[in-house]
RNA sequence: GGGCGGGUAGCUCAGUUGGGAGAGCGACGGCCUUACAAGCCGUAGGUCACAGGUUCGAGCCCUGUUCCGCCCA
């Protein structure tokens, strides 16, 4: 018996160090190219290269191996493809740090070693993430792990580009992006985050260039008015309906500026005159792009005043600032400052506040792209769920502006564009051009830049499986399943892969995308390493083990709900992991030989039981995985395994099982112990793989990995297993004495060391007749020595009752009963039946609800009331002898 | 300012077309009962944020109020 060699707690490390290697080795994790396994597919969104597991990582992971174990049950052919991305903003902070750390530029090293060292870098430390994938748990096919950077990938990148720039797709000019001073490099919009500031509203006087005085405006960021070049008053505004002049001075310039009159301008605002930058403000470029203004850059790219500021030039941003508003108070054009909160914008890579600025970029014209990406979601191609993101979906798509692509930084996709130096022709090619093919010259230089990560990590659906080549693997598995993902990227990245896989591939890139929640802390804060309140999965993985943080994970993935996270959480879930390990641990006792045949006249009361509760919990569980409802499936078996399983089968089947009963008995309960184990594990396994898998080696009758069953369901096997109504029925009665008897002997507080006699009295032959034949269970459970039946008639003297249906179980306690204890709890159990009492009754007096409801509902109600006041009867019954029977005592 | 989500037991949360308020953890009481003390048995605890409305009937649908969180401008 290989149960003997189990350990008495369950061991995780040393177990889950055992498996995953074993998988791996076994080539379970795949894809094949020849099955006729229907496909299912994901792509994993490629983690950061430079990035370390945290909990998003770990609930993102969990659920989508969740989702591919269980349809490799299920017999389905999974392609689980994984990789990384290139990040190059952050990569080459990372990178450039680590050289300044050794006193290296990469300026003074040049761009080829520095793209070398970035190489050097990831060879190093790149795969850190990945281990830790694999410490999870996950069953990607690592054959066709692929990163962004890789030849292919960046050719689909180069394919990209260039056909989006021949079909006008994509275009470069001039317009106000956001900059990062500190990573140098433009962003899109969307790397942008908002954040509430406490600031300062200024009131800048504008002198009129003929006359006194001047319009005063408001301003939140003062140094820019070092490049203003106009002054904005809204048309239908009477305040500034009489200016005579239409021109002002720009004050500590000296420039004179056009007043022009513009309806962007809000009325309500401030003093109603608008100062207008529009080399540093997007709304302000627009305003001056209608009146033709001028564009004076007066932050430079490195946030500094360039020369256009005047005397303020080389001064940092901030500090010009100050600058600028002591000038202006020495000259009495400052009418005064007010406290004022306003949204500033901050890189999302580093938080550095961005500066608004004109540049010359590459940008993607979404406008087209979008459309189409709408269609598709709301024609239900792809689904989003849940269904709420839908909006918000719906919302970015319909107000998108065009995606800035170029980045000012060295590490990525270089634009495959150049200039001709002669000529100016620009040149956008899949293959580098030698020549000009206007003008002929070889003096070309190709743009410096690079593209947005997320340029090519809008392809991964399609990249990944070889685009633009044709290959079988894009026909079996494009579109793919389903995409797993926190919504913090739904616009960063799910939104733009749909646009190019229905651009490019002409279908959407996936046919589901599940949006999960967000790891919070046990205080519903985000985890940051500011806050110090991260829980680290690598962590919780040694200390508790892989199982059990995926089973925590995946038990409070609640759809549209976010988790709070704490360790006791986790803590917690381990003992279920280890419940799951000694239920085996004492089936082993008892299953010796491989898959135990089932007889159906074998089967015990509690073995049909045991199985029709397993099948009910195998259809919640694959109707729970089947809609992504993780927390429900978890939950569903979770209680099965605990409550039902070990709870109560496991001891009503030890008389059987320890051979107290007879041959037949031991066998039925030899054989339902085997399927129910059996079918749970694998129903268990995509939650919790090292152990279940752990566990069937051990099983008799498995043959190799639990990765290779089928799960209940889909096979014949399954038949066997059916609801049945009249076992549940029969064992609720049985449940119902023993815990009736249970909570007397606590309340009563009788030692559990102590054997009662026990008298059920109903007039229903099938209740006696029931619990008789089920007698030596009650008698094990409730710890009887006594149990007998009879018709209902005069209760004995002496004992504690209670209501199971319509049985009164009467509990002897000669001689040590407390009649005023017992009377205590009659009175208890009355209050209760007559509050619930009270409610039927009102409805059922309520004539509206005899004429409208349902008639099934009223049945339900009239059934309800008439059992409720049978119970309450008996106990009142109860409550009486007793008392009569105190008073008679004392 | 616009949009979205949430407020259910001490804590964290389920509650899927409106029909007798649930779980886990924690608390309390009792148990070393031969798989498991990482365990077993039992008990207590809720005006379902507030105010209206629809309905025979509302945790669930509608309106308003309030508090918290998120996204967008």
């Amino acid at each position: 018996m290989e149960g003997k060699n189990l350990n008495k707690g369950y061991q995780a490390k040393e177990v889950e160090n055992r498996w995953y290697s074993y998988w791996e080795e076994q080539g379970l994790f795949t894809a094949s190219e020849e099955s006729d396994g229907k496909p299912f597919s994901i792509v994993i969104p490629p983690p950061n290269v430079t990035g370390v597991l945290h909990m998003g990582h770990a609930l993102n992971i969990t659920l989508q191996d969740i989702l591919c174990r269980y349809r490799r049950l299920c017999g389905d052919n999974v392609l689980w493809l994984p990789g990384t991305d290139h990040a190059g903003i952050a990569t080459q902070n990372v990178v450039e740090r680590q050289l300044a750390a050794d006193g290296n530029d990469r300026h003074e090293m040049g761009r080829k070693r520095f793209i070398e060292a970035v190489w050097e870098w990831r060879r190093k430390y790149g795969s850190a993430i990945i281990r830790q994938l694999k410490s999870l748990g996950a069953s990607c096919d690592w054959t066709r792990e692929r990163f962004t950077m890789d030849q292919g990938l960046s050719r689909a990148v180069r394919k990209v580009f260039v056909d989006l720039y021949e079909q006008g797709l994509i275009y470069r000019g001039n317009y106000i992006i956001n900059w990062c001073p500190r990573c140098s490099t433009a962003l899109a919009e969307i790397e942008v985050e908002h954040e509430e500031h406490g600031g300062y509203l200024y009131y800048i006087r504008y002198p009129y260039v003929k006359g006194e005085g001047g319009p005063v405006v408001a301003t939140t960021r003062p140094e820019t008015m070092l490049g203003d070049t106009a002054l904005a008053v809204h048309p239908e505004d009477n305040r500034y309906s009489d200016i005579s002049a239409d021109r002002v001075i720009l004050p500590l310039i000296g420039r004179e500026i056009p007043v022009i009159r513009d309806e962007y301008v809000d009325m309500e605002f401030g003093t109603g005159a608008l100062k207008i930058t529009p080399a540093h403000d997007p709304n302000d470029f627009i305003v001056g792009e209608r009146h033709g203004l001028d564009r004076i850059k007066v932050i430079g790219d490195d946030g500094k005043m360039t020369a256009e500021a005047g005397e303020f030039v080389g001064m940092d941003r901030f500090e010009c600032r100050e600058a600028v508003v002591e000038a202006l108070k020495e000259q009495e054009l400052l009418i005064k400052i007010e406290d004022y909160t306003h949204s500033v914008g901050h890189c999302y890579r580093c938080s550095t506040i961005v500066e608004p600025n004109l540049s010359r970029q590459w940008f993607v014209k979404t406008e087209p792209l979008a459309e189409k990406a709408i269609d598709a979601v709301r024609q239900s191609q792809t689904r989003i769920i849940p269904e709420k993101w839908e909006n918000d979906y719906y919302n970015w798509m319909e107000n998108i502006r065009d995606w800035c692509i170029s980045r000012q930084i060295w590490w990525g996709h270089q634009i495959p564009a150049w200039t001709c130096e002669d000529c100016g022709e620009l040149i956008v090619s899949m293959n580098d051009p030698a020549t000009c093919p206007a003008c002929g010259s070889a003096n070309l230089a190709r743009d410096p830049d690079v593209l947005d990560t997320w340029f090519s990590s809008a392809l991964w659906p399609f990249s990944t499986m070889g685009w633009p080549e044709k290959t079988k693997l894009l026909e079996i598995f494009y579109p793919t399943s389903v995409l797993v993902t926190g919504f913090d990227i739904l616009f960063f990245w799910v939104a733009r892969m749909m646009m190019m896989g229905l651009h490019f591939m002409g279908e959407v890139p996936f046919k589901d995308v599940y949006v999960h929640a967000l790891v919070r802390d046990e205080d519903g804060r985000k985890m940051s390493k500011s806050s110090g309140n991260v829980i680290d999965p690598m962590d919780m993985i040694e200390n508790y083990g892989t199982d059990s943080l995926r089973f925590t994970l995946a038990a409070f993935a609640a759809q549209g709900r976010d988790i709070k996270l704490s360790e006791k959480r986790i803590e917690g879930y381990r003992h279920f992991i280890n419940k799951l390990w000694n239920a085996a641990r004492f089936a082993f006792m008892h299953i010796t030989e491989p898959h135990p045949k089932f007889e159906e006249n074998s089967l015990g009361l509690a073995d049909r039981w045991i199985l029709s509760r397993l099948r009910r919990t195998a259809d919640g569980a694959r109707d729970a995985l089947d809609n992504y409802h993780f927390n429900d499936g978890a939950n569903i078996l979770y209680r099965f395994v605990w409550h039902e399983f070990c709870d109560w089968y496991l001891e009503i089947s030890k008389p059987a099982l320890y051979g107290k009963v007879d041959d037949t008995a031991a066998k039925g309960a030899r054989a339902a112990l085997w399927r129910v184990l059996h079918d749970t594990l694998i129903f268990l396994h995509p939650f919790i793989p090292f152990v279940t898998e752990e566990i069937w080696h051990k099983l008799p009758g498995t043959k190799g990995s639990i990765m290779t069953a089928h799960i209940p369901g889909t096979d014949i096997a399954y038949q066997e297993i059916h609801i049945d109504p009249g076992a549940e029925a029969q064992m609720d009665l049985i449940m119902g004495v023993v815990t009736a008897v249970r909570n007397i002997r606590g309340e009563m507080n009788i030692p559990p060391s102590a054997l009662l006699s026990v008298l059920v009295q109903s007039d229903s032959q099938d209740v006696r007749n029931t619990v008789d034949r089920h007698g030596d269970v009650i008698a094990a459970l409730a710890r009887l020595e006594e149990l007998k039946t009879e018709k209902a008639g005069e209760k004995p003297g002496g004992t504690a009752t209670a209501i199971v249906g319509d049985a009164t179980v009467s509990v002897y306690l000669e001689g040590v009963i407390d009649f005023s204890k017992e009377i205590e709890r009659l009175e208890k159990e009355i209050a209760k039946m007559d509050k619930e009492l009270a409610g039927l009754s009102k409805k059922l007096g309520n004539p509206g609800f005899l004429a409208k409801a349902p008639r099934s509902v009223v049945e339900k109600v009239r059934s309800q009331y008439n059992e409720g006041a049978e119970k309450i009867e008996k106990l009142k019954t109860n409550r009486d002898r007793i008392k009569s029977l105190e008073s008679v005592q004392s």
